[in-house]
DNA sequence: TTGTAGGCGTTATCAG
DNA sequence: CTGATAACGCCTACAA
């Protein structure tokens, strides 16, 4: 047991006055005299009390608290989301409890759940790409938690979601590469299971089309997101009899291995084979040979506000009307 | 107001038994018989019933959370630690509340002060480069909540402290380097007042004499971290007439700068110069041109060793001694 | 302007 | 084996 900090009662009684008294002389409350108002400032100064916040807590059924969950922190998408999230948190006096899926569905679940028993007044969340049951989301909304979800959101309706549209950049890309004269551009896309590869796909379609480009399904290919599996699917690319001369990637760390792999080849980047993925990770540039692009995605902005609408719903306790908010993405050119 | 969850009393007052016997039922107390305990349980089962952690909290005067602060997520090196923090913490039943403080001494203050607030069981915390003032640490003796300082530690005495002994990773850096013929060996050391720059600085200074190298002051110089102090010190080491064949510097940051520096000069890594840096961030396997080795620090290893001693002062009450570990660093040769 | 009483949900203590 | 009571620290009607 804890030696007990200083509480209210202690101050009342060292005074001679009563608890409320000083629960209301310490919070500035109208009615009480200022001699009295000073007089329990001073004591409390004295006493070095700190209100027992866990009390109030208790009390108020608030804990000033939200929970964040997300993939990986060693993703910069997601330190630079928690970054920004933990600045709407402090400007609205709260604090930021953290949870890493690391992708694992089952392990998400076990977060909601520690969130939940520390009554957390709301969740931000970016799912893991393996996550299929939902199930948590009626779960919270039982317990009238809000929660909304940025990034990689779930394709359900009626809840609350920020992502980026990732077509406009898909079609910045392909643009791109059609006005350099390349005609066989492909698709290293992830997962055909995530919502995300699916609208890339048809994204890449769409602005091939656009761009009247044909679109040919030899191009498209996929990868579980492991090294082993990107090395694969460039593989399967550079095998093809016209094999492509631009290729847009699910995102940068695909494109890394990419990379990495072709270089081994004897390949030349921006000679040979171009790249542009999403992401646009500030590491490109140090590298000696970035690719030609980057898509921002724009993790702060999404995440500030995720983390605003998140605070207008706890503010309001009103889950009925759920919000969407979609951010373009955008092609950031390299060098 | 949120709608209120059910509570044991409304359990009870449906089984017309008491609170207490619902309580103690619902902690399989050995006192309780097998029926009602069947009953309690199935009827909590209903109702959905949920403990009220915020009341627990209070009446028990623990909150089983604890609170991290660290300078910036986006460094990998610490966003491998929090996950092993995070490991340990859920191992222990324990949650997470997270702060960086962007190397800003009044935002860990804040930080600290919040994470008071919420009554934390015990802090974790690597120090910001402008830490000063320390006196947070009695102050938090004061209300007897324990923390456990890794990688950039104070160098007061009486707390407890994880970190990573720098002169084994500079000894083997500078052994590489004789040992391939490099005589003119720098250091790009980080700010003076930082007890990690002393200690690079000292460890440099002790490697070069055991490899019976003279030491030069000339070939130490300072950078602030910033990319233009980054760039700054390698220009300077350029400009020497006997410039240094060989460097260590800070750590992969600054590096990472550096190289990009002496490449549009150019100069060819491992040819006309050669680098080792602190930190082995993974980054490096993508590159073409990595430095020639790097310093592991085994962020996951001080996490988790920080987070373990933390959790015996927690579970011991008992802050009267502290304890100190300090852990290897290792050179990683790179390709 | 201040005091009294009651309650937030849970558990520990003491009685029965 | 079970129940009543008190207490954790704070807040707030209501009373004075």
């Amino acid at each position: 047991m804890k030696k007990k900090p200083a509480t209210i009662k202690e101050i009342a009684r060292k005074l001679k006055i009563s608890a409320s008294t000083v629960s209301r002389a310490l919070n500035n409350h109208p009615s009480i005299g200022l001699v009295t108002t000073m007089r329990v400032k001073k004591m409390a100064e004295e006493l070095h009390y700190e209100p027992n916040q866990t009390a109030i807590f208790f009390k108020q059924r608030r804990t000033f608290t939200i929970g964040v969950i997300l993939p990986s922190l060693s993703e910069p998408f997601f330190s630079s989301a928690i970054s920004e999230i933990e600045n709407v948190a402090g400007e609205e006096n709260y604090t930021v409890l953290m949870g890493q899926s690391h992708d694992d569905a089952a392990r998400e679940l076990q977060i909601i759940h520690t969130f939940k028993k520390h009554r957390v007044d709301g969740i931000l969340m970016s799912l893991g790409k393996n996550t299929e049951d939902l199930g948590f989301v009626t779960m919270l909304k039982e317990s009238e938690i809000p929660i909304v979800f940025f990034d990689c959101v779930p394709r359900i309706e009626g809840v609350n979601k920020v992502y980026s549209d990732l077509s406009s950049g898909m079609q910045e890309a392909i643009k791109s590469f059609a006005a350099i004269g390349h005609k066989n551009i492909a698709l290293i896309n992830g997962p055909e299971s995530l919502l995300a590869s699916q609208e890339r796909a048809e994204a890449y379609k769409d602005a091939l089309l656009q761009e009247k480009l044909s679109f040919d399904v030899k191009y498209v290919v996929n990868t579980d997101l492991t090294e082993a599996g990107n090395i694969e699917a460039i593989e399967r690319l550079l095998m093809l009899p016209d094999r492509p001369s631009a290729i847009v990637s699910f995102n940068d760390f695909v494109t890394l291995d990419v990379i990495k792999y072709v270089r081994q080849k004897g390949l030349v980047q921006k000679r040979d084979i171009f790249f542009i993925s999403y992401a646009n990770y500030p590491l490109w540039k140090y590298m000696e040979n970035p690719p030609m692009g980057s898509i921002e995605q724009y993790p702060d902005k999404q995440a500030r506000r995720a983390a605003e609408i998140l605070f207008k719903q706890i503010g309001t306790k009103d889950d009925s009307k759920t919000e969407t908010v979609i951010f373009d993405s955008k092609l950031v050119l390299k060098n």
